[in-house]
RNA sequence: GGUGCGUUAGUUCAGUAGGUUAGAAUACAUGCCUGUCACGCAUGGGGUCACGAGUUCGAGUCUCGUACGCACCGCCA
């Protein structure tokens, strides 16, 4: 047996057992005549004493140590002189009687400590080091600590986990599939799943009618600190139901992960919130709740009522009320000017108008307006003495709200109103069903193909598919996307339709999406459901700021593994059997 | 495909206006130290300043290019 303990387990009632330990050495401490190893898994640390008073040759053999050593040792639990708060085992220490090296280690070449000096292309080259380190190894635990509450929660609600295969067909709406080419059928190729969605609705025709599946995805596009090319979903799909049903369901698991996880009672219904509304009052179809200052829309107190030809021009004029920062120097609104500006946001410029102690208006426009309107300005805004009102306009309305959006939320960070340990969960409902792409010359399903319009839209499909709504909606928690979903069409007529409307021949429907269609045929159930992004929940709950840390073995943002240093080139052989012939661009 | 920032000791970083032998902290090594726990003290080793080209009497420092990293835009049904 190599321990009888774990080195996060003694405490002061083992005192006087003898004890079998063993882990990696986090540090050594030399006093002279007396040596101290701190002895680490993943249970925590534990303090071995060794005294050259009382075994010379022992203290001599420990004082050759070296950091992430890995060692066993049998010892007596003894009580500390001097206890140690900050440890768990703090109260106890190990008098060792018996040291083997199991074995060394080179010098790491960062420190394993929770304050490491590592940077991260360092510690992704070295993950498995990186994930000795206790604030890392906590976010996998954590991780699964979630994937048992989801289970729990949708077992007990009759939930089947089934199994989709990892080897499909690849389909060309959406994003950019991973191909994997077949040796048996040359020239063929599968993709990578970018979601289980056409597989789970099948489930639903098989009569599953309640499925989900903690279930790995892929999608070959550019990354981003929450965007991994594979990633995790709790994918959910239910037969029989409302999106009603579904939302009740699944804001209830929000609830169980908040209470078992966090300890968050999260009492009141979720906010719902139409998703043109989310547009009007926060420029984005994911906002961040934790923090007012909403768009108030300006166009009728500041359109035509001055000389300022910029928003004479404009089409759209909105501002944010900035509570108490009426105080911002010249310089810090220079600041803010800068950042809206950035080719990134894209805004022209940025007004400011300064409500004074006395209610007065002092603004960047004071000379093409009268003091009436300034006045009305502050009344439309609600604004108080103290507040700064910050005024972005264009002549592209969606544009503009989205860098109003922006300027919001650098207002939110610069006013500590985005709080880590403050949850603001909400679902956005109502989506339009397609997006026009300048790219494609065509109608896009916003959501997916499958997605069922609201029924009272219905009609307008063939008079106004741009105005369609969808029976969609995405729960939002802190201006975080972290779950979707929507009620699938499961009439093949009106499946066929939205081929239609999305661009299809009948032809390359049938081709593409035939099984799905085919399986209509034979008695689907209505149904719908949801995905939830397992990583950036877990990187909400942990507080982190990039899902990368919640995953094992993360990809860098060039989508490469540089521990693994994959991709890499196959050999020719392997190319030859496949029957690929591999032009490399130039 | 694009924008911005970065690349200097094992590591994290500093490096002034372009000018002598490139520094700090930490890690590492050696020695001292019997109650430390971020131990302390002393000494020491450790550098192709990412790579390539250019400007210059002279480049870690300025310019251009390349590679790599991070963040973001596009993209992500």
């Amino acid at each position: 047996m190599y321990r009888t303990h774990t080195c996060g387990e003694l405490r002061i009632e083992h005192v006087g057992q003898t004890v079998t330990l063993a882990g990696w050495v986090q540090r050594t401490r030399k006093m002279g005549g007396m040596t101290f190893v701190d002895l680490r898994d993943r249970y925590g640390i534990t303090q071995l004493v060794f005294n050259e008073e009382v075994n010379a040759p022992l203290c001599e053999q420990a004082n050759k140590l070296g950091r992430e050593y890995v060692i066993q040792v049998v010892g007596t639990v003894n009580e500390r002189y001097s206890k140690n708060k900050n440890l768990p085992t703090g109260d106890i220490e190990i008098i060792v009687s018996e040291l083997n090296q199991l074995n060394a280690s080179e010098v790491p070449p960062f420190t394993i400590e929770d304050q490491s000096d590592g940077g991260d292309d360092l510690r992704m080259k070295y993950r498995y080091l990186d994930l000795r380190r206790s604030c890392v190894r906590k976010n996998l635990e954590l991780r699964h600590r979630m994937c048992i509450e989801v289970r729990n929660y949708l077992s007990n609600l009759g939930f089947l986990e089934v199994e989709t295969p990892m080897l499909i067909g690849s389909t060309p709406e959406g994003a950019r599939d991973f191909v994997v080419p077949s040796r048996m059928n040359p020239g063929q190729f599968y993709a990578l799943p970018q979601s289980p969605q056409t597989l789970k609705q099948l489930l639903m025709v098989a009569g599953f009618d309640r499925y989900f599946q903690i279930v790995k995805c892929f999608r070959d596009e550019d990354l981003r600190a929450d965007r991994q090319p594979e990633f995790t979903q709790i994918d959910c799909e239910m037969s029989f139901v409302t999106q009603e049903d579904i939302i009740q369901t699944f804001e209830g698991m929000a609830k169980h992960l908040f209470k078992t996880l966090r300890g968050v009672e999260l009492n009141e219904p979720f906010l719902r919130l139409p998703w043109a509304e989310a547009m009007r009052r926060f420029g984005s179809d994911k906002p961040d709740m934790r923090f007012g200052m909403e768009f108030v829309e300006l166009m009728d107190v500041l359109k035509g009522t001055g000389e300022f030809g910029v928003f004479n021009d404009a089409t759209y004029i909105g501002g944010i009320c900035a509570e108490g920062c009426a105080v911002y120097t010249r310089k810090q609104i220079d600041q803010l000017t800068d950042f809206v500006r950035r080719p990134q946001i894209g805004a022209k410029g940025l007004v400011y108008a300064r409500v004074g102690d006395d209610g007065s208006v002092k603004s960047s426009v004071d000379k093409f307006y009268s003091e009436d309107v300034l006045l009305k300005l502050k009344e439309k805004m609600d604004a108080k003495p103290g507040d700064l009102i910050l005024i972005l306009s264009g002549d592209d309305t969606q544009k503009t709200r989205k860098q109003l959006c922006e300027l919001r939320l650098e207002m939110g960070e610069r006013l500590g109103l985005r709080d880590k340990n403050k949850f603001a969960l909400l679902w956005v409902t109502e989506f339009p069903m397609f997006e026009w792409s300048d790219e494609e010359q065509r109608l896009m399903a916003m959501h997916h193909p499958f997605t069922h319009p609201m029924d009272e839209d219905i009609p307008m499909l063939d008079t106004d598919p741009a105005a369609v709504r969808a029976d969609a909606y995405d729960m939002v928690c802190n201006g975080i996307e972290v779950g979707g979903g929507s009620i699938r069409i499961h009439d093949p007529k009106l499946q066929a339709k939205m081929f239609e409307i999305l661009g299809f021949t009948p032809e390359r429907a049938q081709e593409q999406f035939g099984f799905l269609m085919n399986a209509f045929k034979y008695g689907a159930p209505p149904h719908g459901g949801l995905a939830y992004g397992l990583d950036r929940w877990v990187s909400i709950f942990a507080g982190l700021d990039s899902i990368r840390d919640c995953i094992a073995f993360p990809k860098n943002n060039s989508g490469r593994d540089v521990m693994l240093d994959a991709p890499a080139a196959i050999e020719q052989k392997q190319l030859d059997e496949l029957c690929l012939d591999l032009r490399l661009p130039q």
